[in-house]
DNA sequence: TGTACATCAGTGAACGCGCGTTCACTGATGTAC
DNA sequence: TGTACATCAGTGAACGCGCGTTCACTGATGTAC
Protein backbone atom coordinates (compact mmCIF):
# COMPACT_ATOMS: atom_id res chain seq x y z
CA UNK A 1 0.00 0.00 0.00
CA UNK A 2 2.77 2.31 0.55
CA UNK A 3 3.42 4.88 -2.38
CA UNK A 4 6.50 5.60 -3.83
CA UNK A 5 7.17 9.43 -2.50
CA UNK A 6 5.75 12.03 -4.76
CA UNK A 7 8.81 12.19 -7.43
CA UNK A 8 6.76 15.65 -8.63
CA UNK A 9 8.25 17.76 -5.94
CA UNK A 10 11.82 15.98 -5.08
CA UNK A 11 13.25 15.24 -8.33
CA UNK A 12 16.92 14.56 -6.58
CA UNK A 13 15.85 10.96 -5.03
CA UNK A 14 17.88 12.76 -2.29
CA UNK A 15 16.68 15.61 0.37
CA UNK A 16 19.59 17.34 0.35
CA UNK A 17 20.91 18.68 -2.92
CA UNK A 18 25.13 18.57 -2.26
CA UNK A 19 25.92 21.26 -3.72
CA UNK A 20 23.35 23.78 -4.12
CA UNK A 21 25.09 26.99 -3.87
CA UNK A 22 27.12 26.12 -6.89
CA UNK A 23 23.93 24.42 -8.94
CA UNK A 24 22.34 28.16 -8.34
CA UNK A 25 25.65 29.75 -9.81
CA UNK A 26 25.47 27.34 -12.69
CA UNK A 27 22.43 27.80 -13.84
CA UNK A 28 22.53 32.14 -13.02
CA UNK A 29 25.75 31.63 -15.44
CA UNK A 30 23.89 29.54 -17.75
CA UNK A 31 20.93 32.36 -17.81
CA UNK A 32 23.77 35.26 -18.01
CA UNK A 33 25.04 33.45 -21.20
CA UNK A 34 21.30 33.27 -22.87
CA UNK A 35 20.36 36.80 -21.94
CA UNK A 36 22.22 38.85 -19.98
CA UNK A 37 21.95 40.17 -16.67
CA UNK A 38 18.68 40.33 -16.52
CA UNK A 39 18.00 36.74 -17.39
CA UNK A 40 19.45 35.87 -14.24
CA UNK A 41 16.26 35.38 -12.21
CA UNK A 42 16.33 33.82 -9.00
CA UNK A 43 13.44 31.66 -9.31
CA UNK A 44 14.27 30.54 -12.74
CA UNK A 45 18.06 29.15 -11.16
CA UNK A 46 16.22 27.16 -8.38
CA UNK A 47 13.72 25.49 -10.96
CA UNK A 48 16.91 24.46 -13.35
CA UNK A 49 18.63 23.01 -10.16
CA UNK A 50 15.49 21.27 -9.21
CA UNK A 51 14.36 23.47 -5.75
CA UNK A 52 11.94 25.10 -4.58
CA UNK A 53 12.68 28.82 -4.36
CA UNK A 54 12.93 30.19 -1.37
CA UNK A 55 15.75 27.29 -1.07
CA UNK A 56 18.24 30.08 -2.93
CA UNK A 57 18.69 32.04 0.50
CA UNK A 58 20.40 29.37 2.20
CA UNK A 59 22.95 30.39 -0.28
CA UNK A 60 22.58 33.33 -1.24
CA UNK A 61 20.79 36.35 0.81
CA UNK A 62 19.52 38.24 -1.90
CA UNK A 63 18.71 38.07 -5.35
CA UNK A 64 21.26 40.82 -6.40
CA UNK A 65 24.05 38.69 -4.21
CA UNK A 66 23.32 35.88 -6.84
CA UNK A 67 23.78 38.40 -9.58
CA UNK A 68 27.01 39.79 -8.09
CA UNK A 69 28.02 36.16 -7.96
CA UNK A 70 27.34 35.39 -11.36
CA UNK A 71 29.38 38.79 -12.28
CA UNK A 72 32.34 37.51 -11.05
CA UNK A 73 32.27 34.08 -12.93
CA UNK A 74 31.85 36.13 -15.58
CA UNK A 75 34.58 38.42 -15.24
CA UNK A 76 36.74 36.05 -14.70
CA UNK A 77 35.70 34.07 -17.94
CA UNK A 78 37.29 37.10 -19.32
CA UNK A 79 40.28 37.26 -17.71
CA UNK A 80 41.05 33.81 -18.46
CA UNK A 81 40.40 34.44 -22.07
CA UNK A 82 42.97 37.36 -21.98
CA UNK A 83 45.52 35.30 -19.76
CA UNK A 84 45.10 32.32 -22.67
CA UNK A 85 45.76 34.74 -25.33
CA UNK A 86 48.48 36.52 -23.88
CA UNK A 87 50.24 32.80 -22.97
CA UNK A 88 50.02 32.74 -27.20
CA UNK A 89 51.79 35.18 -28.19
CA UNK A 90 55.06 33.58 -29.64
CA UNK A 91 58.38 34.55 -27.60
CA UNK A 92 59.94 37.01 -29.98
CA UNK A 93 63.46 38.59 -29.66
CA UNK A 94 62.45 41.82 -29.66
CA UNK A 95 61.53 42.96 -26.24
CA UNK A 96 59.48 46.11 -27.78
CA UNK A 97 57.33 44.33 -30.26
CA UNK A 98 56.90 41.36 -27.60
CA UNK A 99 55.23 44.08 -25.57
CA UNK A 100 53.48 45.40 -28.35
CA UNK A 101 51.84 42.09 -29.49
CA UNK A 102 50.86 41.68 -25.81
CA UNK A 103 48.74 44.64 -25.53
CA UNK A 104 47.07 43.37 -29.26
CA UNK A 105 46.67 40.06 -27.62
CA UNK A 106 44.27 41.70 -24.85
CA UNK A 107 42.69 43.91 -26.50
CA UNK A 108 41.78 41.11 -29.13
CA UNK A 109 40.97 38.82 -26.42
CA UNK A 110 38.61 41.24 -24.65
CA UNK A 111 36.62 41.91 -28.84
CA UNK A 112 36.64 38.12 -29.11
CA UNK A 113 34.74 37.06 -25.81
CA UNK A 114 32.56 39.82 -25.96
CA UNK A 115 31.75 38.96 -29.51
CA UNK A 116 31.59 35.02 -28.51
CA UNK A 117 29.65 35.53 -25.29
CA UNK A 118 27.98 38.68 -25.43
CA UNK A 119 25.51 37.46 -22.53
CA UNK A 120 28.45 36.95 -20.29
CA UNK A 121 29.87 40.50 -21.41
CA UNK A 122 26.87 42.18 -21.17
CA UNK A 123 26.62 41.03 -17.51
CA UNK A 124 30.06 41.53 -16.28
CA UNK A 125 29.53 44.92 -17.21
CA UNK A 126 26.46 45.23 -16.23
CA UNK A 127 25.18 48.75 -14.18
CA UNK A 128 24.37 47.67 -10.76
CA UNK A 129 24.60 49.12 -7.33
CA UNK A 130 27.84 47.07 -6.36
CA UNK A 131 29.93 48.59 -9.56
CA UNK A 132 33.43 46.65 -10.53
CA UNK A 133 35.40 49.20 -7.74
CA UNK A 134 33.07 48.03 -4.80
CA UNK A 135 35.10 44.70 -4.63
CA UNK A 136 33.89 43.22 -6.61
CA UNK A 137 36.78 40.90 -8.19
CA UNK A 138 36.59 38.33 -10.84
CA UNK A 139 39.95 37.45 -11.39
CA UNK A 140 40.97 34.25 -13.88
CA UNK A 141 43.45 31.30 -13.29
CA UNK A 142 45.88 34.09 -13.00
CA UNK A 143 44.91 35.90 -10.01
CA UNK A 144 44.40 39.00 -11.56
CA UNK A 145 41.21 40.68 -13.14
CA UNK A 146 40.56 42.15 -16.77
CA UNK A 147 41.22 45.24 -15.78
CA UNK A 148 44.58 44.49 -13.60
CA UNK A 149 45.64 42.47 -16.77
CA UNK A 150 45.38 45.27 -18.96
CA UNK A 151 47.37 47.39 -16.61
CA UNK A 152 50.42 44.75 -16.83
CA UNK A 153 50.17 44.31 -20.62
CA UNK A 154 50.70 48.49 -20.37
CA UNK A 155 53.73 48.31 -17.69
CA UNK A 156 55.01 45.83 -19.79
CA UNK A 157 54.81 48.06 -22.56
CA UNK A 158 56.16 50.92 -20.43
CA UNK A 159 59.28 48.61 -19.55
CA UNK A 160 60.41 47.83 -23.15
CA UNK A 161 60.42 51.38 -24.01
CA UNK A 162 56.92 51.40 -26.28
CA UNK A 163 55.33 53.66 -24.22
CA UNK A 164 57.17 56.86 -22.64
CA UNK A 165 56.35 56.89 -18.85
CA UNK A 166 54.85 60.03 -18.88
CA UNK A 167 52.28 59.04 -20.80
CA UNK A 168 51.32 55.67 -18.62
CA UNK A 169 48.82 57.05 -16.35
CA UNK A 170 45.50 56.82 -16.78
CA UNK A 171 46.60 54.48 -20.45
CA UNK A 172 44.58 51.91 -19.58
CA UNK A 173 41.09 54.08 -19.50
CA UNK A 174 41.91 54.91 -23.37
CA UNK A 175 42.76 51.68 -24.38
CA UNK A 176 39.86 50.14 -22.70
CA UNK A 177 37.56 52.58 -23.43
CA UNK A 178 38.67 51.82 -27.89
CA UNK A 179 37.72 48.17 -27.01
CA UNK A 180 34.92 48.34 -24.83
CA UNK A 181 33.43 50.89 -27.18
CA UNK A 182 33.49 48.34 -30.30
CA UNK A 183 32.57 45.67 -28.26
CA UNK A 184 29.66 47.62 -27.07
CA UNK A 185 28.83 48.48 -31.05
CA UNK A 186 29.26 45.29 -32.31
CA UNK A 187 27.06 43.00 -29.66
CA UNK A 188 24.02 45.46 -29.20
CA UNK A 189 24.47 48.37 -31.25
CA UNK A 190 24.56 49.04 -34.97
CA UNK A 191 27.29 46.66 -35.88
CA UNK A 192 25.19 44.02 -34.38
CA UNK A 193 24.40 42.09 -37.53
CA UNK A 194 28.09 42.48 -38.84
CA UNK A 195 29.64 38.73 -40.16
CA UNK A 196 32.54 37.68 -37.37
CA UNK A 197 35.41 38.16 -39.99
CA UNK A 198 34.11 41.87 -40.81
CA UNK A 199 34.14 42.40 -36.72
CA UNK A 200 37.63 40.92 -36.39
CA UNK A 201 38.90 43.24 -39.09
CA UNK A 202 38.04 46.09 -37.81
CA UNK A 203 38.81 45.11 -34.00
CA UNK A 204 42.28 44.96 -35.78
CA UNK A 205 42.13 48.18 -37.33
CA UNK A 206 40.87 49.83 -33.84
CA UNK A 207 43.98 48.37 -32.49
CA UNK A 208 46.33 50.01 -34.88
CA UNK A 209 44.66 53.01 -33.88
CA UNK A 210 45.27 52.24 -29.94
CA UNK A 211 48.84 51.45 -30.73
CA UNK A 212 49.77 54.10 -33.00
CA UNK A 213 47.92 57.01 -30.96
CA UNK A 214 48.68 56.18 -27.15
CA UNK B 1 -28.44 67.33 -3.16
CA UNK B 2 -26.12 67.12 -6.58
CA UNK B 3 -22.64 65.85 -5.49
CA UNK B 4 -19.67 67.53 -7.13
CA UNK B 5 -18.32 65.09 -9.58
CA UNK B 6 -15.54 63.09 -8.28
CA UNK B 7 -12.31 65.20 -8.77
CA UNK B 8 -10.23 62.18 -7.62
CA UNK B 9 -10.99 60.05 -11.28
CA UNK B 10 -11.04 62.89 -13.46
CA UNK B 11 -8.30 65.47 -12.58
CA UNK B 12 -7.79 67.16 -15.52
CA UNK B 13 -11.24 69.42 -15.48
CA UNK B 14 -11.88 68.37 -19.08
CA UNK B 15 -12.49 64.94 -20.17
CA UNK B 16 -10.39 65.23 -23.58
CA UNK B 17 -6.58 65.59 -22.56
CA UNK B 18 -5.70 67.58 -25.30
CA UNK B 19 -2.40 66.79 -26.31
CA UNK B 20 -2.05 63.35 -24.53
CA UNK B 21 0.19 61.75 -27.03
CA UNK B 22 2.68 64.63 -26.33
CA UNK B 23 2.46 64.60 -22.27
CA UNK B 24 3.03 60.14 -22.73
CA UNK B 25 6.19 61.11 -24.44
CA UNK B 26 7.33 63.60 -22.35
CA UNK B 27 6.82 61.97 -18.91
CA UNK B 28 8.87 58.43 -20.97
CA UNK B 29 11.44 61.32 -21.45
CA UNK B 30 11.57 62.23 -17.82
CA UNK B 31 11.74 58.50 -16.84
CA UNK B 32 14.26 57.87 -18.91
CA UNK B 33 16.35 60.77 -17.96
CA UNK B 34 15.53 59.91 -14.24
CA UNK B 35 16.26 56.12 -14.47
CA UNK B 36 17.02 55.02 -18.50
CA UNK B 37 15.39 52.69 -20.07
CA UNK B 38 14.25 50.13 -17.46
CA UNK B 39 12.62 53.04 -16.30
CA UNK B 40 10.29 53.99 -19.34
CA UNK B 41 6.76 52.69 -17.78
CA UNK B 42 4.09 52.75 -19.79
CA UNK B 43 1.94 53.12 -16.36
CA UNK B 44 4.04 55.13 -14.42
CA UNK B 45 3.69 57.42 -17.49
CA UNK B 46 0.17 57.77 -17.58
CA UNK B 47 0.14 57.68 -13.93
CA UNK B 48 2.15 61.17 -15.09
CA UNK B 49 0.06 62.26 -17.26
CA UNK B 50 -3.18 62.07 -14.86
CA UNK B 51 -4.91 59.09 -16.92
CA UNK B 52 -5.70 55.91 -16.60
CA UNK B 53 -3.29 53.16 -18.06
CA UNK B 54 -4.86 51.47 -20.86
CA UNK B 55 -5.60 55.51 -22.52
CA UNK B 56 -2.15 55.06 -23.64
CA UNK B 57 -2.91 52.88 -26.25
CA UNK B 58 -4.63 55.15 -28.23
CA UNK B 59 -1.40 56.79 -29.15
CA UNK B 60 1.00 53.76 -28.77
CA UNK B 61 0.46 50.31 -29.85
CA UNK B 62 2.27 49.05 -27.09
CA UNK B 63 5.14 49.50 -24.38
CA UNK B 64 7.42 48.95 -26.69
CA UNK B 65 6.35 51.49 -28.93
CA UNK B 66 6.29 54.34 -26.55
CA UNK B 67 9.99 52.95 -25.48
CA UNK B 68 10.90 53.36 -29.12
CA UNK B 69 10.19 56.95 -29.24
CA UNK B 70 11.34 58.05 -26.32
CA UNK B 71 14.67 56.44 -27.86
CA UNK B 72 14.38 58.73 -31.04
CA UNK B 73 13.60 61.69 -28.55
CA UNK B 74 17.32 60.80 -26.48
CA UNK B 75 19.01 60.89 -29.97
CA UNK B 76 17.67 63.51 -31.13
CA UNK B 77 18.74 65.48 -28.08
CA UNK B 78 22.49 63.97 -28.38
CA UNK B 79 22.50 64.84 -32.07
CA UNK B 80 21.43 68.95 -31.25
CA UNK B 81 23.94 68.72 -28.13
CA UNK B 82 26.46 67.93 -30.85
CA UNK B 83 25.55 69.94 -33.69
CA UNK B 84 25.63 72.88 -30.97
CA UNK B 85 29.46 71.97 -30.28
CA UNK B 86 30.30 72.38 -33.74
CA UNK B 87 28.66 75.61 -34.54
CA UNK B 88 30.74 76.90 -31.63
CA UNK B 89 33.94 75.97 -33.39
CA UNK B 90 35.83 79.37 -34.00
CA UNK B 91 35.81 79.89 -37.76
CA UNK B 92 39.68 79.50 -38.10
CA UNK B 93 41.73 80.33 -41.78
CA UNK B 94 43.28 77.01 -41.82
CA UNK B 95 40.84 74.27 -43.08
CA UNK B 96 42.79 71.32 -41.98
CA UNK B 97 42.74 72.74 -38.32
CA UNK B 98 39.23 73.19 -38.72
CA UNK B 99 38.22 70.13 -39.75
CA UNK B 100 39.77 68.67 -36.91
CA UNK B 101 38.92 71.25 -34.41
CA UNK B 102 34.99 69.79 -36.17
CA UNK B 103 35.78 66.09 -35.44
CA UNK B 104 36.77 67.00 -31.91
CA UNK B 105 34.21 69.24 -31.00
CA UNK B 106 31.73 65.68 -32.11
CA UNK B 107 33.42 63.47 -29.61
CA UNK B 108 33.35 66.27 -26.96
CA UNK B 109 29.83 66.66 -27.36
CA UNK B 110 29.17 62.96 -27.26
CA UNK B 111 31.14 62.37 -24.05
CA UNK B 112 29.76 65.36 -22.13
CA UNK B 113 26.07 64.20 -23.12
CA UNK B 114 26.80 60.79 -21.73
CA UNK B 115 27.84 62.67 -18.64
CA UNK B 116 25.27 65.33 -18.80
CA UNK B 117 22.73 62.79 -19.70
CA UNK B 118 23.16 59.69 -18.39
CA UNK B 119 19.62 58.36 -18.49
CA UNK B 120 18.91 59.31 -21.69
CA UNK B 121 22.09 58.26 -23.12
CA UNK B 122 21.72 54.63 -22.20
CA UNK B 123 18.02 54.80 -22.94
CA UNK B 124 19.29 55.89 -25.94
CA UNK B 125 21.81 53.06 -27.02
CA UNK B 126 19.37 50.47 -25.08
CA UNK B 127 20.10 46.76 -26.39
CA UNK B 128 16.69 46.46 -28.18
CA UNK B 129 14.72 44.29 -30.60
CA UNK B 130 14.39 47.32 -33.05
CA UNK B 131 18.23 48.49 -33.31
CA UNK B 132 19.88 51.73 -34.43
CA UNK B 133 19.75 50.63 -37.95
CA UNK B 134 16.20 49.92 -38.23
CA UNK B 135 14.64 52.93 -38.97
CA UNK B 136 15.19 54.21 -35.92
CA UNK B 137 16.09 58.12 -36.75
CA UNK B 138 17.11 60.03 -33.93
CA UNK B 139 17.64 63.14 -35.60
CA UNK B 140 18.36 66.76 -34.27
CA UNK B 141 17.60 69.82 -35.69
CA UNK B 142 20.18 69.92 -38.57
CA UNK B 143 18.33 66.57 -40.06
CA UNK B 144 21.10 64.25 -39.16
CA UNK B 145 21.65 61.62 -36.60
CA UNK B 146 24.38 61.41 -34.31
CA UNK B 147 25.89 58.70 -36.44
CA UNK B 148 25.85 61.24 -39.83
CA UNK B 149 27.12 63.69 -38.01
CA UNK B 150 30.17 61.84 -37.18
CA UNK B 151 30.16 60.41 -40.76
CA UNK B 152 29.89 64.46 -42.11
CA UNK B 153 32.56 65.46 -39.80
CA UNK B 154 35.23 62.74 -40.81
CA UNK B 155 33.88 63.53 -44.55
CA UNK B 156 35.36 67.06 -44.08
CA UNK B 157 38.33 65.88 -42.66
CA UNK B 158 39.39 64.06 -45.76
CA UNK B 159 38.51 67.10 -47.77
CA UNK B 160 40.87 69.44 -46.02
CA UNK B 161 43.30 66.74 -46.63
CA UNK B 162 43.41 65.24 -42.94
CA UNK B 163 43.07 61.92 -42.84
CA UNK B 164 43.97 59.72 -46.53
CA UNK B 165 41.13 58.34 -48.39
CA UNK B 166 41.66 55.22 -48.32
CA UNK B 167 41.71 55.18 -44.42
CA UNK B 168 38.20 56.78 -44.61
CA UNK B 169 35.82 53.87 -44.70
CA UNK B 170 34.81 52.53 -41.21
CA UNK B 171 36.91 54.90 -39.41
CA UNK B 172 33.53 56.38 -38.37
CA UNK B 173 33.27 53.02 -36.28
CA UNK B 174 37.05 53.51 -34.42
CA UNK B 175 36.21 56.84 -33.93
CA UNK B 176 32.67 56.14 -31.93
CA UNK B 177 33.93 53.12 -30.53
CA UNK B 178 36.72 55.25 -28.44
CA UNK B 179 34.04 57.87 -27.12
CA UNK B 180 31.38 55.41 -26.91
CA UNK B 181 33.77 53.06 -24.83
CA UNK B 182 34.91 56.02 -22.68
CA UNK B 183 30.95 57.31 -21.89
CA UNK B 184 29.97 53.91 -21.05
CA UNK B 185 33.10 53.34 -18.81
CA UNK B 186 32.27 56.77 -16.88
CA UNK B 187 28.22 56.39 -16.72
CA UNK B 188 28.45 53.47 -15.16
CA UNK B 189 31.63 51.54 -15.08
CA UNK B 190 34.27 51.80 -13.01
CA UNK B 191 35.24 55.65 -13.72
CA UNK B 192 31.56 56.08 -12.45
CA UNK B 193 32.86 58.36 -9.26
CA UNK B 194 35.60 60.57 -11.29
CA UNK B 195 34.91 64.02 -10.79
CA UNK B 196 33.71 66.12 -13.88
CA UNK B 197 37.01 67.45 -14.52
CA UNK B 198 38.98 64.53 -14.87
CA UNK B 199 36.58 62.84 -17.00
CA UNK B 200 36.54 65.87 -18.85
CA UNK B 201 40.57 65.42 -18.99
CA UNK B 202 40.58 61.71 -19.58
CA UNK B 203 38.13 62.68 -22.62
CA UNK B 204 40.31 65.05 -24.45
CA UNK B 205 43.23 62.48 -23.69
CA UNK B 206 41.28 60.15 -25.62
CA UNK B 207 40.12 62.48 -28.36
CA UNK B 208 43.61 63.08 -29.00
CA UNK B 209 44.62 59.34 -29.58
CA UNK B 210 41.61 58.82 -32.03
CA UNK B 211 43.44 62.30 -33.79
CA UNK B 212 47.01 60.59 -33.65
CA UNK B 213 45.68 57.40 -34.75
CA UNK B 214 43.21 57.15 -37.20
C1' DT C 1 -27.95 79.45 -36.51
C1' DG C 2 -29.57 75.31 -34.64
C1' DT C 3 -29.98 70.34 -34.23
C1' DA C 4 -28.72 65.11 -35.06
C1' DC C 5 -25.30 62.29 -35.25
C1' DA C 6 -20.82 59.85 -35.96
C1' DT C 7 -16.30 59.73 -34.18
C1' DC C 8 -13.04 58.33 -31.12
C1' DA C 9 -10.29 59.85 -26.73
C1' DG C 10 -10.42 58.54 -22.28
C1' DT C 11 -12.89 55.51 -18.36
C1' DG C 12 -13.60 51.52 -15.29
C1' DA C 13 -12.77 47.06 -14.18
C1' DA C 14 -10.42 43.19 -14.64
C1' DC C 15 -6.82 39.45 -16.44
C1' DG C 16 -2.84 36.64 -15.82
C1' DC C 17 1.91 36.80 -15.04
C1' DG C 18 6.24 36.11 -12.70
C1' DC C 19 8.86 38.14 -9.59
C1' DG C 20 11.56 38.48 -4.80
C1' DT C 21 10.83 37.40 -0.24
C1' DT C 22 8.86 35.64 4.49
C1' DC C 23 7.11 32.11 7.55
C1' DA C 24 6.75 27.91 10.08
C1' DC C 25 7.84 23.21 8.98
C1' DT C 26 10.42 18.51 8.21
C1' DG C 27 13.70 15.28 7.74
C1' DA C 28 18.71 13.84 6.43
C1' DT C 29 23.17 14.28 8.26
C1' DG C 30 27.09 14.36 11.45
C1' DT C 31 28.65 14.49 16.24
C1' DA C 32 28.94 13.33 21.31
C1' DC C 33 28.57 9.99 24.44
C1' DT D 1 29.61 -0.06 17.74
C1' DG D 2 25.27 1.80 18.85
C1' DT D 3 22.08 5.36 20.25
C1' DA D 4 20.29 10.44 21.26
C1' DC D 5 20.36 14.57 19.70
C1' DA D 6 21.46 19.16 17.58
C1' DT D 7 22.09 21.22 13.22
C1' DC D 8 20.54 23.22 9.25
C1' DA D 9 19.41 22.30 4.06
C1' DG D 10 15.46 22.06 1.64
C1' DT D 11 9.89 22.06 1.72
C1' DG D 12 5.22 24.01 1.37
C1' DA D 13 2.33 27.69 1.28
C1' DA D 14 1.60 32.18 0.94
C1' DC D 15 2.40 37.54 0.52
C1' DG D 16 2.17 41.82 -1.97
C1' DC D 17 3.75 44.03 -5.94
C1' DG D 18 3.55 46.30 -10.37
C1' DC D 19 3.55 45.25 -14.77
C1' DG D 20 1.43 45.15 -19.87
C1' DT D 21 -2.73 44.38 -21.95
C1' DT D 22 -7.93 43.42 -23.10
C1' DC D 23 -12.82 44.42 -22.82
C1' DA D 24 -17.08 46.88 -23.01
C1' DC D 25 -18.35 51.49 -21.82
C1' DT D 26 -19.23 56.84 -21.87
C1' DG D 27 -19.23 61.33 -23.05
C1' DA D 28 -16.89 65.55 -25.39
C1' DT D 29 -16.03 67.18 -29.88
C1' DG D 30 -16.61 68.41 -34.74
C1' DT D 31 -19.29 67.90 -38.95
C1' DA D 32 -23.46 67.58 -42.06
C1' DC D 33 -27.71 69.15 -42.89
Amino acid sequence: MANPPPESTITRGTYRHGDLRRALLDAGVALARAGGPAAVVLREATRRAGVVPNAAYRHFPSHQALLQAVRAVALGRLAAAMEAELAAVPPDGDAMAQARAGLRAVGTAYMRFALAEPGLFRTGFAASSTPLEAGLRGAGPGGLDPFEILASALDALVAAGGLPAERRPGAEFLAWSAVHGLAMLIIDGPLHAWPPAQAEAIGQRLLDMVDKGL
